[in-house]
DNA sequence: TTTTCTTGTGTAACAAAGTTACTGAAACCG
DNA sequence: CGGTTTCAGTAACTTTGTTACACAAGAAAA
Protein backbone atom coordinates (compact mmCIF):
# COMPACT_ATOMS: atom_id res chain seq x y z
CA UNK A 1 0.00 0.00 0.00
CA UNK A 2 1.14 3.77 -1.00
CA UNK A 3 1.84 6.12 1.78
CA UNK A 4 -0.86 8.44 0.27
CA UNK A 5 -3.27 6.01 0.88
CA UNK A 6 -2.71 5.67 4.20
CA UNK A 7 -2.80 9.67 4.78
CA UNK A 8 -5.97 9.37 2.89
CA UNK A 9 -7.71 6.63 5.93
CA UNK A 10 -5.76 8.66 8.57
CA UNK A 11 -5.79 12.51 7.91
CA UNK A 12 -4.06 12.64 11.05
CA UNK A 13 -0.99 10.55 10.05
CA UNK A 14 -0.51 13.23 7.25
CA UNK A 15 0.47 16.20 9.68
CA UNK A 16 3.29 13.75 11.70
CA UNK A 17 4.82 12.92 8.86
CA UNK A 18 4.81 16.39 7.77
CA UNK A 19 6.16 16.98 11.15
CA UNK A 20 9.21 15.05 11.27
CA UNK A 21 6.71 11.53 11.66
CA UNK A 22 8.89 10.31 8.30
CA UNK A 23 10.21 7.39 11.20
CA UNK A 24 6.82 6.96 12.32
CA UNK A 25 5.62 6.07 9.18
CA UNK A 26 8.60 4.05 8.20
CA UNK A 27 8.31 2.31 11.03
CA UNK A 28 4.79 0.90 10.33
CA UNK A 29 4.06 -2.57 8.77
CA UNK A 30 0.85 -3.25 7.10
CA UNK A 31 -0.59 -6.99 8.16
CA UNK A 32 -3.69 -8.55 6.65
CA UNK A 33 -5.95 -10.86 8.70
CA UNK A 34 -8.54 -13.56 7.41
CA UNK A 35 -11.91 -13.90 8.74
CA UNK A 36 -12.37 -15.49 12.33
CA UNK A 37 -8.37 -15.16 12.88
CA UNK A 38 -7.20 -13.31 15.98
CA UNK A 39 -5.18 -10.05 15.80
CA UNK A 40 -4.27 -10.62 19.61
CA UNK A 41 -5.12 -12.93 22.65
CA UNK A 42 -5.84 -12.79 25.93
CA UNK A 43 -2.85 -12.57 28.22
CA UNK A 44 -0.50 -11.99 25.26
CA UNK A 45 2.19 -9.46 25.70
CA UNK A 46 1.19 -6.33 23.64
CA UNK A 47 4.47 -5.22 21.15
CA UNK A 48 2.41 -3.23 18.48
CA UNK A 49 0.49 0.01 18.11
CA UNK A 50 -2.68 -0.87 16.24
CA UNK A 51 -4.59 0.68 12.91
CA UNK A 52 -7.19 -0.52 10.85
CA UNK A 53 -6.98 0.27 7.52
CA UNK A 54 -9.82 -1.86 6.26
CA UNK A 55 -12.47 -4.54 7.61
CA UNK A 56 -13.95 -4.84 10.75
CA UNK A 57 -12.29 -6.13 13.87
CA UNK A 58 -14.32 -7.57 17.19
CA UNK A 59 -12.78 -6.78 20.62
CA UNK A 60 -14.06 -9.07 23.10
CA UNK A 61 -14.39 -10.43 26.54
CA UNK A 62 -14.33 -14.37 27.33
CA UNK A 63 -15.35 -15.40 30.58
CA UNK A 64 -13.87 -18.60 32.32
CA UNK A 65 -17.26 -20.48 31.45
CA UNK A 66 -16.57 -19.34 27.87
CA UNK A 67 -19.26 -16.93 27.66
CA UNK A 68 -18.45 -13.70 25.74
CA UNK A 69 -19.45 -10.06 25.61
CA UNK A 70 -18.02 -7.52 22.96
CA UNK A 71 -16.22 -4.73 24.02
CA UNK A 72 -16.06 -2.80 20.96
CA UNK A 73 -16.01 -3.00 16.68
CA UNK A 74 -12.63 -1.52 14.81
CA UNK A 75 -13.15 -0.14 11.53
CA UNK A 76 -11.29 1.56 9.35
CA UNK A 77 -9.66 4.50 10.36
CA UNK A 78 -9.75 3.41 14.23
CA UNK A 79 -7.09 2.94 16.53
CA UNK A 80 -7.39 -0.10 19.29
CA UNK A 81 -7.61 1.60 22.74
CA UNK A 82 -7.29 -1.54 24.29
CA UNK A 83 -3.75 -2.37 22.79
CA UNK A 84 -3.10 1.46 23.19
CA UNK A 85 -3.37 1.63 26.90
CA UNK A 86 -1.67 -2.09 27.12
CA UNK A 87 0.92 -0.39 25.37
CA UNK A 88 1.29 2.51 27.62
CA UNK A 89 1.04 0.51 30.63
CA UNK A 90 3.17 -2.38 29.75
CA UNK A 91 0.54 -5.28 30.61
CA UNK A 92 -0.62 -8.13 28.76
CA UNK A 93 -4.24 -8.03 26.81
CA UNK A 94 -6.71 -8.49 28.73
CA UNK A 95 -9.17 -9.11 25.83
CA UNK A 96 -9.05 -10.64 22.55
CA UNK A 97 -9.53 -9.31 19.13
CA UNK A 98 -11.07 -11.44 16.35
CA UNK A 99 -11.20 -10.31 12.61
CA UNK A 100 -14.78 -9.82 10.98
CA UNK A 101 -13.79 -9.48 7.56
CA UNK A 102 -10.83 -9.61 6.02
CA UNK A 103 -8.75 -6.84 8.10
CA UNK A 104 -6.20 -4.21 6.69
CA UNK A 105 -4.18 -3.09 9.46
CA UNK A 106 -0.94 -1.35 10.46
CA UNK A 107 1.49 -2.50 13.18
CA UNK A 108 3.48 -0.17 15.18
CA UNK A 109 6.51 -1.99 17.03
CA UNK A 110 6.22 -0.48 21.08
CA UNK A 111 9.72 1.36 20.91
CA UNK A 112 8.65 3.55 17.76
CA UNK A 113 5.04 4.35 19.15
CA UNK A 114 6.85 5.28 22.51
CA UNK A 115 9.33 7.48 20.72
CA UNK A 116 6.55 9.12 18.53
CA UNK A 117 4.01 9.36 21.26
CA UNK A 118 7.44 11.30 23.48
CA UNK A 119 8.11 13.60 20.04
CA UNK A 120 5.20 13.98 18.13
CA UNK A 121 2.49 16.53 20.09
CA UNK A 122 0.41 15.48 17.10
CA UNK A 123 0.37 12.54 17.31
CA UNK A 124 0.28 12.52 21.39
CA UNK A 125 -3.30 14.07 21.16
CA UNK A 126 -4.32 11.68 18.45
CA UNK A 127 -3.59 8.89 20.75
CA UNK A 128 -5.03 10.56 23.76
CA UNK A 129 -8.41 11.21 22.22
CA UNK A 130 -8.65 7.76 21.42
CA UNK A 131 -7.98 6.19 24.69
CA UNK A 132 -10.44 9.23 25.92
CA UNK A 133 -12.92 7.16 23.41
CA UNK A 134 -12.66 4.46 24.50
CA UNK A 135 -12.90 4.21 27.98
CA UNK A 136 -16.47 6.67 27.48
CA UNK A 137 -17.25 4.58 25.05
CA UNK A 138 -16.77 1.16 28.05
CA UNK A 139 -18.57 3.15 30.56
CA UNK A 140 -21.51 3.62 28.38
CA UNK A 141 -21.40 0.03 27.76
CA UNK A 142 -20.95 -1.25 31.39
CA UNK A 143 -24.06 1.20 31.96
CA UNK A 144 -26.55 -0.71 29.29
CA UNK A 145 -25.42 -3.77 30.55
CA UNK A 146 -26.19 -2.96 33.75
CA UNK A 147 -29.35 -1.13 33.51
CA UNK A 148 -30.69 -1.29 29.65
CA UNK A 149 -33.12 -3.82 28.39
CA UNK A 150 -32.09 -6.78 26.56
CA UNK A 151 -35.24 -6.46 23.89
CA UNK A 152 -34.10 -2.75 23.62
CA UNK A 153 -30.33 -3.77 23.21
CA UNK A 154 -31.05 -6.19 21.15
CA UNK A 155 -33.33 -3.98 18.91
CA UNK A 156 -30.24 -1.23 18.94
CA UNK A 157 -27.81 -3.51 17.57
CA UNK A 158 -30.16 -4.81 14.22
CA UNK A 159 -30.65 -1.44 13.69
CA UNK A 160 -26.88 -1.09 13.57
CA UNK A 161 -26.20 -4.18 11.13
CA UNK A 162 -29.36 -3.13 9.06
CA UNK A 163 -27.77 -0.35 8.29
CA UNK A 164 -24.52 -1.35 6.79
CA UNK A 165 -26.34 -4.91 5.32
CA UNK A 166 -30.26 -5.34 4.74
CA UNK A 167 -31.67 -8.26 5.21
CA UNK A 168 -29.24 -8.96 7.80
CA UNK A 169 -27.12 -12.12 8.15
CA UNK A 170 -25.87 -12.98 11.26
CA UNK A 171 -26.73 -15.66 13.98
CA UNK A 172 -28.65 -15.61 17.04
CA UNK A 173 -25.16 -16.75 18.40
CA UNK A 174 -23.22 -13.95 17.14
CA UNK A 175 -26.18 -11.77 18.51
CA UNK A 176 -25.63 -13.43 22.29
CA UNK A 177 -21.78 -12.88 21.86
CA UNK A 178 -22.13 -9.23 21.00
CA UNK A 179 -25.03 -8.21 24.01
CA UNK A 180 -23.39 -11.33 26.69
CA UNK A 181 -26.23 -12.78 27.12
CA UNK A 182 -27.39 -16.32 25.97
CA UNK A 183 -28.45 -17.69 22.44
CA UNK A 184 -31.86 -18.59 24.11
CA UNK A 185 -32.54 -15.34 25.05
CA UNK A 186 -31.87 -14.01 22.11
CA UNK A 187 -33.74 -16.58 20.20
CA UNK A 188 -36.54 -15.90 22.82
CA UNK A 189 -36.62 -12.16 21.86
CA UNK A 190 -36.49 -12.35 18.20
CA UNK A 191 -39.53 -14.96 18.04
CA UNK A 192 -41.61 -12.05 20.62
CA UNK A 193 -40.41 -9.94 17.80
CA UNK A 194 -41.49 -12.23 15.13
CA UNK A 195 -44.92 -12.65 16.39
CA UNK A 196 -45.49 -8.82 16.44
CA UNK A 197 -44.57 -8.48 12.92
CA UNK A 198 -41.79 -6.29 13.54
CA UNK A 199 -39.08 -8.42 11.82
CA UNK A 200 -38.94 -11.75 9.78
CA UNK A 201 -36.76 -14.62 10.77
CA UNK A 202 -34.95 -16.81 8.18
CA UNK A 203 -31.96 -19.25 9.19
CA UNK A 204 -29.09 -17.30 9.29
CA UNK A 205 -30.63 -14.14 8.13
CA UNK A 206 -32.95 -11.70 9.69
CA UNK A 207 -35.49 -8.61 8.04
CA UNK A 208 -36.49 -5.55 9.69
CA UNK A 209 -39.94 -5.25 8.68
CA UNK A 210 -41.58 -2.29 11.24
CA UNK A 211 -38.89 0.07 11.14
CA UNK A 212 -40.81 2.25 13.86
CA UNK A 213 -41.53 0.15 15.90
CA UNK A 214 -37.62 -1.57 16.42
CA UNK A 215 -36.64 2.24 16.59
CA UNK A 216 -39.49 2.68 19.41
CA UNK A 217 -37.94 -0.43 21.43
CA UNK A 218 -34.46 1.37 21.52
CA UNK A 219 -35.88 4.25 23.22
CA UNK A 220 -37.55 2.30 25.96
CA UNK A 221 -36.91 2.79 29.48
CA UNK B 1 0.73 20.17 54.03
CA UNK B 2 4.71 19.49 53.88
CA UNK B 3 6.25 18.30 50.73
CA UNK B 4 7.61 15.52 53.01
CA UNK B 5 4.59 14.65 53.75
CA UNK B 6 3.66 14.24 49.69
CA UNK B 7 6.57 12.57 49.22
CA UNK B 8 5.25 10.08 51.05
CA UNK B 9 2.51 9.06 50.34
CA UNK B 10 3.38 9.54 46.45
CA UNK B 11 6.84 7.86 46.53
CA UNK B 12 6.81 8.44 42.65
CA UNK B 13 6.99 12.01 42.91
CA UNK B 14 10.09 12.26 45.32
CA UNK B 15 11.48 11.03 41.81
CA UNK B 16 9.73 13.54 39.48
CA UNK B 17 10.57 16.09 41.79
CA UNK B 18 14.85 15.52 41.55
CA UNK B 19 14.32 15.35 37.41
CA UNK B 20 13.24 18.60 37.57
CA UNK B 21 9.69 18.55 38.56
CA UNK B 22 9.71 20.85 40.99
CA UNK B 23 7.39 22.84 38.84
CA UNK B 24 4.65 19.67 38.92
CA UNK B 25 4.89 20.19 42.42
CA UNK B 26 4.74 23.92 43.00
CA UNK B 27 1.76 23.86 40.62
CA UNK B 28 0.14 20.87 43.36
CA UNK B 29 -3.17 22.81 45.12
CA UNK B 30 -4.14 20.84 48.06
CA UNK B 31 -7.93 20.50 48.59
CA UNK B 32 -10.49 18.88 51.75
CA UNK B 33 -13.45 17.23 50.53
CA UNK B 34 -16.36 16.60 53.63
CA UNK B 35 -18.17 13.05 53.12
CA UNK B 36 -20.71 13.21 50.84
CA UNK B 37 -19.41 16.27 48.84
CA UNK B 38 -18.68 15.71 45.11
CA UNK B 39 -14.95 15.98 43.77
CA UNK B 40 -16.58 16.23 40.49
CA UNK B 41 -19.52 15.70 38.45
CA UNK B 42 -21.23 14.47 35.29
CA UNK B 43 -21.04 16.85 32.30
CA UNK B 44 -18.03 19.04 34.26
CA UNK B 45 -15.50 20.52 32.04
CA UNK B 46 -11.98 18.45 33.66
CA UNK B 47 -9.33 21.07 34.62
CA UNK B 48 -7.14 18.71 36.96
CA UNK B 49 -5.44 16.31 37.27
CA UNK B 50 -6.44 14.65 40.63
CA UNK B 51 -4.20 12.60 43.24
CA UNK B 52 -5.69 11.29 46.45
CA UNK B 53 -3.88 12.18 49.76
CA UNK B 54 -6.25 10.44 52.31
CA UNK B 55 -9.48 9.11 52.83
CA UNK B 56 -11.79 7.28 50.04
CA UNK B 57 -13.54 8.52 47.13
CA UNK B 58 -16.53 6.35 45.05
CA UNK B 59 -16.63 7.29 41.14
CA UNK B 60 -19.88 6.11 40.08
CA UNK B 61 -22.03 6.33 36.86
CA UNK B 62 -25.72 7.44 37.43
CA UNK B 63 -28.41 6.31 34.84
CA UNK B 64 -31.14 8.20 33.45
CA UNK B 65 -33.84 6.66 35.89
CA UNK B 66 -31.31 7.09 38.68
CA UNK B 67 -29.77 4.08 39.42
CA UNK B 68 -26.51 3.97 40.21
CA UNK B 69 -22.84 1.77 39.43
CA UNK B 70 -19.85 2.48 41.39
CA UNK B 71 -16.92 2.09 38.73
CA UNK B 72 -14.22 2.19 40.97
CA UNK B 73 -12.96 3.37 44.93
CA UNK B 74 -9.97 5.86 45.12
CA UNK B 75 -7.75 5.57 48.01
CA UNK B 76 -4.58 7.25 49.17
CA UNK B 77 -2.06 7.41 46.91
CA UNK B 78 -4.17 6.91 43.59
CA UNK B 79 -4.50 8.66 41.16
CA UNK B 80 -8.29 9.20 39.29
CA UNK B 81 -8.09 7.33 36.08
CA UNK B 82 -11.06 9.36 34.47
CA UNK B 83 -10.18 12.45 35.73
CA UNK B 84 -7.01 11.39 33.78
CA UNK B 85 -8.54 10.35 30.62
CA UNK B 86 -10.78 13.09 30.47
CA UNK B 87 -8.08 15.62 30.59
CA UNK B 88 -6.21 13.87 27.84
CA UNK B 89 -8.67 13.90 25.44
CA UNK B 90 -10.03 17.40 26.33
CA UNK B 91 -14.04 15.95 27.05
CA UNK B 92 -16.56 16.15 30.05
CA UNK B 93 -16.85 13.79 33.14
CA UNK B 94 -19.04 10.86 31.83
CA UNK B 95 -19.06 9.86 35.86
CA UNK B 96 -19.42 11.31 39.30
CA UNK B 97 -16.94 11.57 42.29
CA UNK B 98 -18.45 11.47 45.72
CA UNK B 99 -16.79 11.53 48.88
CA UNK B 100 -16.89 8.68 51.36
CA UNK B 101 -14.86 9.77 54.15
CA UNK B 102 -13.16 13.80 54.69
CA UNK B 103 -10.54 13.79 51.55
CA UNK B 104 -6.91 15.13 50.96
CA UNK B 105 -6.41 15.49 47.70
CA UNK B 106 -3.84 17.18 45.43
CA UNK B 107 -5.17 18.94 42.38
CA UNK B 108 -2.81 19.79 39.17
CA UNK B 109 -4.00 22.22 36.71
CA UNK B 110 -4.70 20.75 33.05
CA UNK B 111 -1.48 23.12 31.63
CA UNK B 112 0.99 21.96 34.31
CA UNK B 113 -0.06 18.27 33.90
CA UNK B 114 0.39 18.29 30.28
CA UNK B 115 3.62 20.15 30.28
CA UNK B 116 4.74 17.67 32.77
CA UNK B 117 3.33 14.97 30.77
CA UNK B 118 5.56 15.94 27.85
CA UNK B 119 8.87 16.69 29.91
CA UNK B 120 8.59 14.28 32.70
CA UNK B 121 9.62 10.71 31.30
CA UNK B 122 8.99 8.62 34.88
CA UNK B 123 6.27 10.88 35.51
CA UNK B 124 4.26 9.91 31.74
CA UNK B 125 4.86 5.85 33.02
CA UNK B 126 3.18 6.70 36.10
CA UNK B 127 0.22 8.20 34.48
CA UNK B 128 -0.12 5.43 31.73
CA UNK B 129 0.51 2.94 33.82
CA UNK B 130 -2.52 4.27 36.26
CA UNK B 131 -4.62 4.67 32.67
CA UNK B 132 -3.91 0.83 31.75
CA UNK B 133 -5.15 -0.04 35.62
CA UNK B 134 -7.87 1.66 35.24
CA UNK B 135 -8.77 0.23 32.15
CA UNK B 136 -8.13 -3.20 32.98
CA UNK B 137 -10.43 -2.59 36.36
CA UNK B 138 -13.28 -1.47 34.27
CA UNK B 139 -13.22 -4.32 31.90
CA UNK B 140 -12.73 -6.80 35.01
CA UNK B 141 -16.04 -4.96 36.26
CA UNK B 142 -17.87 -5.25 32.96
CA UNK B 143 -17.35 -9.21 33.10
CA UNK B 144 -18.56 -9.30 36.75
CA UNK B 145 -21.28 -7.29 35.90
CA UNK B 146 -22.12 -9.69 32.82
CA UNK B 147 -21.67 -12.89 33.94
CA UNK B 148 -21.31 -13.10 37.95
CA UNK B 149 -23.69 -14.01 40.28
CA UNK B 150 -24.79 -11.11 42.53
CA UNK B 151 -24.96 -13.45 45.50
CA UNK B 152 -20.86 -14.22 44.88
CA UNK B 153 -20.40 -10.40 44.06
CA UNK B 154 -22.33 -9.72 47.28
CA UNK B 155 -20.02 -12.04 49.52
CA UNK B 156 -16.71 -10.25 48.07
CA UNK B 157 -17.89 -6.92 48.77
CA UNK B 158 -18.57 -8.02 52.42
CA UNK B 159 -15.90 -9.27 52.59
CA UNK B 160 -13.85 -6.52 51.66
CA UNK B 161 -15.39 -3.86 53.86
CA UNK B 162 -15.04 -6.16 56.65
CA UNK B 163 -11.03 -6.31 56.26
CA UNK B 164 -11.08 -2.36 56.60
CA UNK B 165 -14.02 -2.68 60.20
CA UNK B 166 -16.16 -5.02 61.56
CA UNK B 167 -19.08 -5.50 61.89
CA UNK B 168 -19.46 -3.49 58.44
CA UNK B 169 -21.73 0.05 59.03
CA UNK B 170 -23.55 0.06 55.47
CA UNK B 171 -26.56 -0.08 54.80
CA UNK B 172 -28.76 -2.33 52.28
CA UNK B 173 -29.05 0.93 49.60
CA UNK B 174 -25.38 1.69 49.51
CA UNK B 175 -24.49 -2.13 49.11
CA UNK B 176 -27.14 -2.00 45.92
CA UNK B 177 -25.29 1.03 44.52
CA UNK B 178 -21.69 -0.75 44.74
CA UNK B 179 -23.04 -3.37 42.81
CA UNK B 180 -25.41 -1.75 40.91
CA UNK B 181 -28.80 -3.53 41.61
CA UNK B 182 -31.84 -3.01 43.72
CA UNK B 183 -31.95 -2.16 47.64
CA UNK B 184 -34.80 -5.35 47.58
CA UNK B 185 -32.35 -7.56 45.76
CA UNK B 186 -29.69 -7.19 48.63
CA UNK B 187 -32.18 -7.23 51.71
CA UNK B 188 -33.26 -10.66 50.06
CA UNK B 189 -29.96 -12.23 49.62
CA UNK B 190 -28.92 -10.82 52.88
CA UNK B 191 -31.61 -12.71 54.61
CA UNK B 192 -30.85 -15.69 52.74
CA UNK B 193 -27.58 -15.38 54.37
CA UNK B 194 -28.48 -14.38 57.87
CA UNK B 195 -31.09 -17.58 57.58
CA UNK B 196 -28.09 -20.23 56.48
CA UNK B 197 -26.41 -18.22 59.59
CA UNK B 198 -23.66 -16.91 58.04
CA UNK B 199 -23.92 -13.53 58.27
CA UNK B 200 -26.00 -11.31 61.24
CA UNK B 201 -27.67 -8.24 60.67
CA UNK B 202 -28.92 -4.98 62.66
CA UNK B 203 -29.69 -1.92 61.20
CA UNK B 204 -26.95 -0.31 59.27
CA UNK B 205 -24.95 -3.19 60.19
CA UNK B 206 -23.59 -6.68 59.00
CA UNK B 207 -21.32 -8.78 60.75
CA UNK B 208 -20.30 -11.86 58.81
CA UNK B 209 -20.46 -14.93 61.28
CA UNK B 210 -19.18 -17.54 59.17
CA UNK B 211 -16.45 -16.44 57.13
CA UNK B 212 -15.77 -19.92 55.29
CA UNK B 213 -18.98 -19.65 53.75
CA UNK B 214 -19.15 -16.37 52.92
CA UNK B 215 -15.38 -16.87 51.12
CA UNK B 216 -16.89 -19.63 49.79
CA UNK B 217 -19.52 -17.70 48.14
CA UNK B 218 -16.70 -15.82 46.25
CA UNK B 219 -15.68 -18.43 44.49
CA UNK B 220 -18.93 -19.27 42.73
CA UNK B 221 -18.97 -20.51 39.04
C1' DT C 1 -41.36 10.87 78.11
C1' DT C 2 -44.38 10.41 74.39
C1' DT C 3 -45.23 11.64 69.76
C1' DT C 4 -43.70 12.43 65.15
C1' DC C 5 -40.72 11.99 61.41
C1' DT C 6 -37.09 10.01 58.78
C1' DT C 7 -34.56 6.33 57.34
C1' DG C 8 -33.80 1.57 56.86
C1' DT C 9 -35.60 -3.15 56.26
C1' DG C 10 -38.99 -7.13 55.04
C1' DT C 11 -41.73 -9.24 51.79
C1' DA C 12 -45.11 -10.61 48.28
C1' DA C 13 -46.24 -10.85 43.56
C1' DC C 14 -44.96 -10.44 39.21
C1' DA C 15 -41.77 -9.51 34.99
C1' DA C 16 -37.41 -10.03 32.71
C1' DA C 17 -33.33 -12.52 31.92
C1' DG C 18 -30.17 -16.53 32.49
C1' DT C 19 -29.76 -21.77 32.63
C1' DT C 20 -30.48 -26.59 31.49
C1' DA C 21 -31.90 -29.85 28.61
C1' DC C 22 -33.75 -31.17 25.00
C1' DT C 23 -35.96 -31.35 19.87
C1' DG C 24 -36.01 -30.83 15.16
C1' DA C 25 -34.99 -28.19 10.87
C1' DA C 26 -31.80 -26.23 7.35
C1' DA C 27 -27.64 -26.15 5.01
C1' DC C 28 -23.46 -28.46 3.78
C1' DC C 29 -20.56 -32.26 2.17
C1' DG C 30 -19.13 -36.54 0.68
C1' DC D 1 -28.66 -39.39 -1.67
C1' DG D 2 -27.58 -39.98 3.35
C1' DG D 3 -25.06 -38.31 7.07
C1' DT D 4 -23.14 -34.51 9.60
C1' DT D 5 -22.89 -30.05 11.28
C1' DT D 6 -24.83 -25.82 12.39
C1' DC D 7 -28.78 -23.17 13.65
C1' DA D 8 -33.20 -22.30 15.76
C1' DG D 9 -37.31 -23.40 18.90
C1' DT D 10 -39.12 -24.41 23.23
C1' DA D 11 -40.25 -25.92 27.98
C1' DA D 12 -39.20 -25.78 32.78
C1' DC D 13 -36.89 -23.76 36.17
C1' DT D 14 -33.68 -20.33 38.67
C1' DT D 15 -32.03 -15.87 39.44
C1' DT D 16 -32.49 -11.10 39.19
C1' DG D 17 -35.14 -6.79 38.64
C1' DT D 18 -39.57 -4.13 39.58
C1' DT D 19 -43.64 -2.52 41.91
C1' DA D 20 -46.03 -1.74 45.78
C1' DC D 21 -46.55 -1.93 50.08
C1' DA D 22 -46.02 -2.63 55.54
C1' DC D 23 -43.45 -2.05 59.44
C1' DA D 24 -39.53 -1.14 62.65
C1' DA D 25 -35.59 1.46 64.58
C1' DG D 26 -33.60 5.49 65.67
C1' DA D 27 -33.63 10.60 65.70
C1' DA D 28 -35.95 14.75 66.51
C1' DA D 29 -39.59 17.42 68.35
C1' DA D 30 -43.16 18.35 71.55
Amino acid sequence: MKESDLFEKYPGLLEFYHLGGSRLVDAMRLITVKPGKALYQHGQACEHYLLILSGSVRVQKLSEKGQVITLYHLVAGRACELTTTCLLGGKNYPAEAVAETEVHAVLIPKADFQQALAELPDFRNFVFSSIDKGMNELIGLLEDVSFGRMDSRLARRLLQLADAAHPIAVTHQDLAEELGTAREVISRLLKGFERQNWVSLRRGHIEIVDWQHMHDLTQET
